[in-house]
DNA sequence: TCAACTGTTATAATACAAATAGAACAGTAA
DNA sequence: TTACTGTTCTATTTGTATTATAACAGTTGA
């Protein structure tokens, strides 16, 4: 899968590959078993620090979205974590702002249910 | 409106401070017109900064949310911002992330749509 | 006019996170 | 042995978050 990094954003570099490759795991881009690249090659090919990809990775491994094995390095999760109450707790805490944000702006819940479908299959249908 | 902080979230206080006030209005706590504490007074009820709480009115007036009379101080805008087009990006762009984790943690579209809908009506009624 | 309040700005210091850098270690594969 | 894997250590630089003090211009009410 191909991965890249946008030097200007204010998302943190570890943070835009996290997110990248936990998109790649929900469109099926990476099947469970896959490995990723080497923390070594994959910051040679981005131009960035070992240890920016050393940081994601291990987020990555903590969260349970990858195992560690010794021969094939990093590889992605057959039993990936699943979505229990804490989960669903933090997700709200996330959703929360930018929901109230979007009624603020007369965005309508028909219209803010469509733009999550949208974006729920599109990323789930993007392999 | 009652404003608190969480010292010890890892959300930055000003993030935290803006995000209760932008749910504020789309609750109806926080009516157009009407005025939030000084920043002096509020700084000093939550024991934290004076610049920490003007940064977070700058960002609010920024976005267009309040505006300063120098009469009455910091009040909410009567025309609020509408979600334009680069609203909807960005709101794309932070939703993503959101939405990819869910999927990989199988939550189901129903159930995702089911929890944004019960957060939108229950930050609407919030009142 | 005077005192008390408004938001705003300037400067400085502290603390922490993000990112980079170089180096080394233990384990594994060809 | 050589070359690769993730991991760990120390150190530095940079930027943000937060606090601290102080001052300014404008407004309000006594």
């Amino acid at each position: 899968m191909l991965i890249s990094v946008n030097l200007q954003s204010d998302v943190p570099l570890y943070t835009q590959l996290t997110n990248q490759i936990i998109e790649g795991i929900a469109s099926g881009r990476l099947a469970p078993g896959e490995s990723l690249p080497s923390v070594r090659s994959l910051s040679s090919d981005l131009g960035i620090n070992m240890h920016t990809v050393n940081k994601a990775y291990a987020i990555l491994k903590q969260d349970g979205f990858v195992e560690i094995h010794r021969q094939k390095g990093v590889v992605i999760q057959h039993d990936l974590p699943v979505a229990d109450a804490a989960y669903r707790t933090s997700l709200e805490e996330k959703l929360r702002p930018l929901i109230s944000e979007s009624i603020c702006r007369k965005l309508s819940e028909e219209e803010l249910l469509n733009l999550c479908r949208s974006l729920f299959r599109q990323i789930q249908t993007d392999s």
